[in-house]
Formats: structure tokens, C-alpha cells, sequence
DNA sequence: AATTCAATTATGTCTATACATTAAATGGTA
DNA sequence: TACCATTTAATGTATAGACATAATTGAATT
């Protein structure tokens, strides 16, 4: 039931800091005062107040002490959300189709001067086009994409199941709707729109990027920023 | 020169994960293993793999082992900048002007049931108008904010500086300008623009609430999702 | 065959100690 | 006063050992 000890330290200082009872730059006590305090060794105290450094609620200057850290740009968690989940969870049907206007819409690319499987399709909510997407998938990356049946599952979401990444980058504008797009989507051409560009990497190799244009009136990222851990 | 130690247990396997030598679900060495390979004692093990852990690049199984953890990535990090840097680092003038249409544009508003300053301003780059900004600030967790000088800073940056919050709740959308904001901004009206709506807390206070127009074709959101620390 | 229970093995936390590192504080000297 | 070397108080990293905890494995029992 007793949380380890160094935690209970970690979260008193989170909960100070937080209320606004330690405010930006005071001092904390030093390691000594506190494990004097809780009755512990200095190696607990020290992994506590590291994991806060990390989290970048303190600041430790040797022979200064241990500093609340002054709040500069903040960032915050964005829900990067999979679409088929998000519409069903509105309660409406979840359909994604490659656009076969242009032979399928498959066709080859370069995404950073290697060869790369071209995309394009709509995503749509009960029939009503939602968001147009244009992918480009390294081959070299994903060889596998070859064999994919995309027209039942959205290329992200088959990328996801099948070549997790470890870094992106995901740009986010407002944008008119291009000629094309709005005849998708059911606009007219000007449209807002929302735009997310987003370019994935594994270790050093690119493996998509995709640019999805979002009718405005229908689709809103969320960020939360709070104190995640307890 | 040399890293500690620690550093260099972890990014060796930081390298062999991203490399994807190291592939999801793999099974890392044993502590042991590891202490012996780097000739060290075990905690110094079990902090590098700890780092890696809550960094979440591994994931750890009591009697099972260690294994690389698999991508589950729907969020990622939000940079939020202050505005004035952003503007200042494009090498533009940066200004805040509140709205003087409407006797200073101060006024008494509500803020979840409670008293609150109402502010409407314009963002300017180089005289050009960026963003228009409509903000809620409740004068009981800010009562300072009646001595601000609000004609120079703007209040967000004053609030950062001031109140720095705990938590807060951002939403993203494209809307086309108002006919009012297409005039500030120098846009046509239904021109797209994208918002941003945030609410902030400092633990159960609500602080502030704001909604901020930007011109879509000159400004952007960029979040980013990797390894943060090497 | 299914279930229960105990042994094993790996991680999780903590202690007490040691020495390294760094930057603030001190004090002496020009 | 201004400058520079020295002291010193704080964090940073590491060790070797101890016990705690949890989950898998495998043996014993039903």
C-alpha cells in the first residue's frame, strides 16, 4: 500500500510546486535537510529530485542548491488520434477510400530521393468525405506496403500495426480548400481547413510522410498539458 | 570527456533500439549481464535502463526482463511559444495593441461563474496583423492583473511571466476569419484561420481563457515526438 | 488434465559510503 | 577597489550489499 519512499518525496515537491507553494525559483532544502527529514539515505533523495529534473519542474546548481524551475515555453501532449476510432466513436461509420480517379491513386514518389509508394485517398464519416490524404511511403522502409490490401484499411492505420516509429515531426495550418479538395470534401473551393503535415522516422530512415487536409466545421485536435504523473 | 558511465549504458542501447537492431519486443541482457559486459555495479545498470523506462523506449517485467518497448504512439509533444520571441526570431518587429474600438476594450466578463477581465487585442509583426486574441482572466486568482501594463506586453506573456499555471486544455481548429477579424487581420472575410482556444488552471482555478485567431498563411504549429533526451 | 503452491529469477527500492565536480563564497594581494 | 587563487558547500556519479516484489516455471496435489 506505502509508495516507495523516494516517490512520496518526488510527489510532496510536485504538489508544492504545483499549488504554488514552492513559486518559480525558490530553494529547496538541500539533499542533507531533506533526508534528515524523511529519515532516509541521500541516493533517495537524489533519485527523486533527478526525476523531477528531468521532468522539468527543478533546476540543480551545484553548490547553489536545488531551484523551483521558472516556466518558459510551454509544450503541451497532442492527441494525434487514429481517424476509424474517433468516428465511430461519434457514433457514425468509418470508411476510407483510395481515390481511383488517377488508376488507383497508387503511384510512385520519391520521399527524400529514395523510391516511395504514392497515395491518395478520402477518409469519410457516414458517406460524408472528412479529410483528403496524400501519402508518400518509402519502399526501401517498407517494403511490405507492396502487399498491403489498403482499400479497406486507411494506410496510417496499417502503418501503425505494422511499422511502429520512433520520431515525428507533424506541422499544423489553416488552409483554403484547393479546387480538388473541396469537390472531396463537399466544400467549396477557400474553404478553412485544417491541415496536419506529418513526416515519420525510424531511427534515421523516413518511412511516410502525409499531408491531411480536415473540413473545418468537422474535425479539431486536443492538447493537454497537466501533471501526468501521480 | 569521458560520459559517466550511466550516459553510456543507456545510449548504447538508445542506438540499438532506434537502429531498430533492436527490434520491438526484443529482449534486452539481464541486468547481470549488463554489469558485467560494462564492468560496473548493478544500480548503475538499473538507473541507465530506469531512464530508458520512463522515457518509454523499454519497458520492464519483474522475473520476465527487459524488452523494447512497442511504439504506441498517439500523442506527441505541442510546442506553445510565446509569440514575441517567435515574431522577434523572423527577424520582425513585434507588437501587442489592445483593441481601442470599444472604450479600451476592457471590460468585466465571467470566467466559469466568476468574475473576470475581459481583454480583446491584435498580435502584430511589422505593422502586419497576425493574430487577433480574445481573453477571459478571472480577477479572483489574478487580481494583479488590474495594475498590468497591458498596452505593452501582451497578457499572455504578462500571465507567463505572473501566474504560471499547472494545467491547461488547448484546442485546435481552421474557422474562417469573421468579418470583424477579417478587418483587423487584413484578410477577406471566410478567409482561413486557424484557432486556438485554450483554458489554463492553477490546480482547480481556472486562470484564463482565450481564443486566438491566427492568419493561416503565416503561422503554424509544430509538435514533435522522439527520443528528448541523447 | 487441471489446479494449486512453492521455488526461482529477474527487476524495484533502499542504505551507507566514497570520491568527483562545480560554482559560490572567501580572503589575500596588487 | 579590482583581481585572482583558495576554500567549501552543494550536487553528480558510482559502489557493494541487502531485502522487497512480482511473475514465470515447474512440481505436487487433486
Amino acid at each position: 500500500m506505502t509508495r516507495p519512499l523516494g516517490d512520496r518525496i518526488r510527489v510532496q515537491f510536485e504538489r508544492q510546486i504545483l499549488s504554488g507553494d514552492l513559486p518559480p525559483g525558490a530553494r529547496l532544502p538541500t539533499e542533507q535537510e531533506i533526508m534528515a527529514r524523511f529519515g532516509c539515505s541521500r541516493m533517495t533523495v537524489s533519485k527523486a529530485l533527478s526525476a523531477l529534473a528531468t521532468a522539468g519542474l527543478i533546476e540543480r546548481r551545484k553548490r547553489a542548491g536545488t531551484f523551483v524551475a521558472r516556466p518558459r515555453v510551454h509544450s503541451m501532449v497532442l492527441e494525434v488520434p487514429d481517424l476509424a476510432p474517433l468516428i465511430a466513436a461519434r457514433g457514425q461509420t468509418y470508411a476510407f477510400r483510395l481515390d481511383r480517379s488517377e488508376e488507383l491513386a497508387v503511384r510512385e514518389g520519391h520521399l527524400a530521393g529514395r523510391p516511395a509508394r504514392h497515395l491518395v485517398g478520402v477518409h469519410f464519416a457516414d458517406r460524408q468525405g472528412i479529410a483528403v490524404e496524400d501519402r508518400l511511403v518509402s519502399l526501401a522502409a517498407v517494403p511490405d506496403i507492396a502487399r498491403a490490401d489498403l482499400a479497406r484499411e486507411a494506410p496510417g492505420t496499417w502503418l501503425l500495426r505494422h511499422v511502429p516509429w520512433t520520431e515525428a515531426d507533424t506541422r499544423i495550418t489553416a488552409v483554403g480548400a484547393a479546387p480538388q479538395e473541396a469537390s472531396l470534401l463537399g466544400l467549396s473551393p477557400g474553404d478553412p481547413c485544417l491541415c496536419v503535415e506529418r513526416r515519420t522516422w525510424r531511427g534515421r530512415d523516413p518511412i511516410t510522410f502525409v499531408r491531411q487536409v480536415f473540413r473545418g466545421d468537422s474535425y479539431e485536435l486536443v492538447a493537454h498539458f497537466g501533471p501526468g504523473a501521480s
